[in-house]
DNA sequence: AATGAATGAGTCTTCATTCAT
DNA sequence: AATGAATGAAGACTCATTCAT
């Protein structure tokens, strides 16, 4: 039984797309600060300059913007990617510059992934959308791979590089390494031989 | 920590030290089926045969009780890993045998290891405590490493050893390795080889 | 993530089932003011003086309050025809008293019973619970019936007699017949009539 | 009120009244589908085929299409009174094929008239339309047996019938006597047995 | 006449925590 | 040590209604 409500505000907001977008960005911002239990949806409406009537009318809850949320992540994560590639230059110097922007990247959302790894854990359809980003992420990786002239590597192969290379930029973002008194550079050394070990052409 | 027993009868309560490991085998084997956030102090308590708050009798609060089954958590894998290391034998063989129990145990408490991934990203707290864990699990590897006569390794090295091992230990847990249609044995000897370089005496 | 909340109040509440007890008079009571989807289940607690939690402890949800409701409802009034009935004296006062009674408890619970008609057509719990209660009512009739040494009735009988009576109590109450113009005394010798047909001695 | 027809195709909008009627249509199915506080305007514009918007350019809220439904519901089923009435043929065999109709009627539209029920013993503007269309009930029942050349019945037994038969179709198409043990059978014959008194000439 | 994005007060429900007994 | 009724702030989600276009 819901009262009758006010009209709607301001003009400048009744763009199309825009409202999901401001939503998202917020929703990022908040996920990435106080995690994902702590991130509340009335407040992401609010923050992104809307009543909490219009997160519903974008998205059924907040698992949903999660999730969209990590979409969106793992697209910029592999645009950046792709751009360091396509840029071509020494392989070396490459696998240097790679390790050190998807480092920046995971620093940057240290909490969010926190929060990702951890409900993937609880929740069913955060796993499944995992799943799925992950399929992409190797085909993504192939084609690189492919791109680079490199021969093929088996699935495997390219996982635990994944993988691996995911924990550990998680671990240095989280700052694990320095806490224990080790240099975060010699792990970036390490993830970097790994890197170039898999893209080194026969 | 060992495995979660029924809760305790009427009868056996009133004895000192009862409640409070009844308390705790409770909440392990909640935290590992529903998660931090899904587990309930209340239920807890009334799982384990008493009233709420009887809870609040025996930890200050939620995260005391997890922080308690963590350590307990981490106490019990080393003492698996220290029995198989002492008992001798091949390295090879014991490699195996290592990789094999802590991936069991890390199969059995996959809910509780997903938890606790999730927290330490969030909650400082948790955060400080993991950090803690590291530096004893840290320590009885490198004593395990004298042990077997195996040259010492640098902190670096055991850290990556540490983490790699955890979280491809974790994956394999998870099914994520089977879900993308790769072998979980590909990654097992993987990692039995990993611990065979760490261990290998000159 | 509910927030720390300061302790409980007044003394004088701690005393058990007294809290059940007076939630389900103030539920009564709103349910008969504002009906079932006008009534909150927060403010059902303040008016009772307990805070919002309290009412769920002790029921799980508004519905299970509202059946409760009933089934007090339907035992005060077979407590009121059995007074009537136990009570003796002439068959057709009895009749007379008996129809002004339910009359009067219809009269006063008439919003609950608009309340109930139209969730029971709603809701598929309620309309289990209406059919249980039905059922009661149709084996105290009997057993009155006996009581008074008339011949058993068919149960096809006592349901349509049990229904119109309902029915025409219901609308008496709701003021439907005065509406129409239609003196409420003729409708209440039509049932008085009946009654006395269904209870009469061969 | 024609049985709901599906939603308009785009083409067939902009005529003049089209809206309306498949907003009404539409409406008439989803009360009688969850209800009244079950049914969503939004959804029934969209549902028919229009934008929430456009709900509120023919109806200025939810009651008012209740209300055009409840109206219509009343109009089609005295069409299909006055249509047995006017074949004409012997007595018993109309009072029979009467009954039948009206039954089917109530059976067909059972959740909708829960919610008319509910809704008219609660808010007072339904209770006034009720009392309007009960008024223009007794006005049609009068002059259709006056058509049958029956002697005038007072109001009192009019409005008796009326509410009896009203809510033992109701009970009927509610599966209250099959689930109660009772052939509807005998309520039938019951209700055939009662029109018949009312309109037997002398 | 139609649109549909936006509104926002309202409502249910949860659960960590307290404290008088 | 144990009890357990009580707390109450918090948070997800709903939906009738509005209005600028």
């Amino acid at each position: 039984m819901p009262a009758p409500s006010p009209a709607p505000r301001a003009a400048s907001k009744r763009q199309p797309g825009r409202a999901r977008d401001a939503l998202v960005a917020v929703a990022a911002e908040q996920f990435n600060t106080v995690g994902y239990y702590g991130t509340d949806s009335n407040r992401i409406a609010r923050a992104a300059g809307y009543a909490p009537g219009t997160f519903y009318n974008h998205f059924p809850n907040k698992l949903a913007i999660f999730l969209e949320v990590y979409e969106n992540w793992v697209t910029w994560e592999w645009q950046r990617v792709r751009e360091t590639v396509t840029a071509g230059g020494d392989l070396a110097a490459m696998c240097r510059d790679l390790v050190r922007r998807v480092l920046d990247h995971h620093r940057k959302w240290r909490v969010f992934r926190a929060s990702l790894r951890a409900l993937s854990d609880t929740d069913p359809v955060v796993r499944e959308a995992r799943l799925v980003q992950r399929e992409r992420q190797l085909r993504i990786m192939a084609e690189l791979i492919a791109l680079l002239g490199a021969p093929p590597s088996s699935k495997a192969e390219m996982a635990i590089v994944t993988y691996t290379v995911e924990r550990a930029c998680d671990a240095v973002a989280d700052g694990d390494f320095e806490a224990l008194g080790v240099l975060a550079d010699d792990v970036v050394r390490y993830l970097e031989t790994e890197l170039l070990r898999l893209v080194r052409p026969v």
